[in-house]
DNA sequence: CCTACAAGTTCCAGCCACTAGAGGATCAAG
DNA sequence: CTTGATCCTCTAGTGGCTGGAACTTGTAGG
C-alpha cells in the first residue's frame, strides 16, 4: 500500500490532482489509515495510470469516465471503447487542420515585419484587417 | 453609431463577449445614450474586429492587451509585436508536434479494436498500459 | 521525551475566456 | 397601449486542475 506521494511518483501525476479525480469520482476512494490518510493499493495505482494515459492522449474526463466504465464491465462490446477513441481522433484532426492553417498564416505575419516603428508595423495591420485572411474565423 | 447587437452582427463575436471585452479593458468604454444603451463608433467596431482576429488566430487576451497598447502607441518599435507573434508561432508549432504525437498514437490503438468483448479491447489495454507509449507525458 | 520538519488532511479561491440565465428596463412598430 | 425585440446588470457555471491557508500526523535525531 502506498501514500499518495507515492502514487503521485509512480503516476506522474500530483497529489492535488490525485484528490481531484477521487472527488469527481473517477477512481474509488482509497482506503485510510486510522488517522485518515489515503493508501493506494495496486489496482488503484493502476487506475490512476490509465487516467493519466488517457489525459496525455487528450481524452477528457467524461470520455475517460465511460472507459473506466467500460473496462470495469470486461464482458460488454469494446466497440463503445473503439467509438470513444474514433471520435477523440476525429477531434484532433479537426484541431491539427486548424493549427496548421493558424501557423499557415500566423507565418505569413510574422514574416514581414521589418523592424520599424508601429505605425508601418504589418503584424499589427494584418491583424486589424482580416480581408486576406481566409475561413480562420470558423474556430 | 451602432447598437451592441449591430457591433455583434458586423464583428462576428457576441454581445456577452464584447461586455466581457469592455470589463477586461481590453475596449474603452463605449458612450452610451440617455437610457444607458452602448453606442459604438467606427474605432471601436475596428478594435472588435482586431480582437476577434487576433483571438481567431489563439492569441491570448494577454498578448492581445499588448498589441493593443502597441498599436496606441505608433511611434514605438515594432520589433515587441512581431515577439509576440514569434512566440505564439513557437507556441502553435509545438502543439501541432504534440498532437500529430497523439494522433498516431491514437490511431495505432483505435486501429486494432477488432470489435470483441471490452476484456480483450486493444483500446482500453493500450491505454492500461503505456509501456509501448513513448514521450508523450512531457505535454 | 522533545523538537524539527516532512507529509498528509480539508476547504476554498483562482485560472482562462467566455457562456447562460434570471430578472428587469427600454425601444420601435402597429 | 401592447407586443416583441433589444438591451441592461448581476451571478454562477464551464474544465481540469492549481495554489494556498490552516491544521494534524508521522518520523528521525538528540
Amino acid at each position: 500500500m502506498r501514500s499518495i506521494g507515492q502514487a503521485a511518483a509512480l503516476t506522474g501525476l500530483k497529489q492535488t490532482t490525485i484528490r481531484y479525480y477521487e472527488e469527481e469520482g473517477l477512481i474509488r476512494p482509497p482506503q485510510r489509515t486510522e488517522s485518515g490518510r489515503r493508501r493506494y493499493g495496486e489496482e488503484d495505482i493502476k487506475r490512476l495510470g490509465f487516467i493519466r494515459h488517457a489525459r496525455a492522449l487528450g481524452f477528457e474526463l467524461a470520455d475517460i469516465r465511460s472507459l473506466i466504465a467500460l473496462s470495469d464491465r470486461p464482458d460488454q462490446s469494446c466497440i463503445e471503447a473503439n467509438h470513444i477513441a474514433q471520435r477523440h481522433l476525429d477531434t484532433i484532426e479537426q484541431r491539427l487542420a486548424q493549427l496548421s492553417a493558424l501557423k499557415r498564416e500566423l507565418t505569413l505575419i510574422a514574416r514581414c515585419c521589418c523592424g520599424g516603428v508601429a505605425a508601418e508595423c504589418r503584424v499589427i495591420e494584418a491583424l486589424s484587417d482580416h480581408g486576406d485572411c481566409q475561413a480562420i474565423h470558423g474556430a
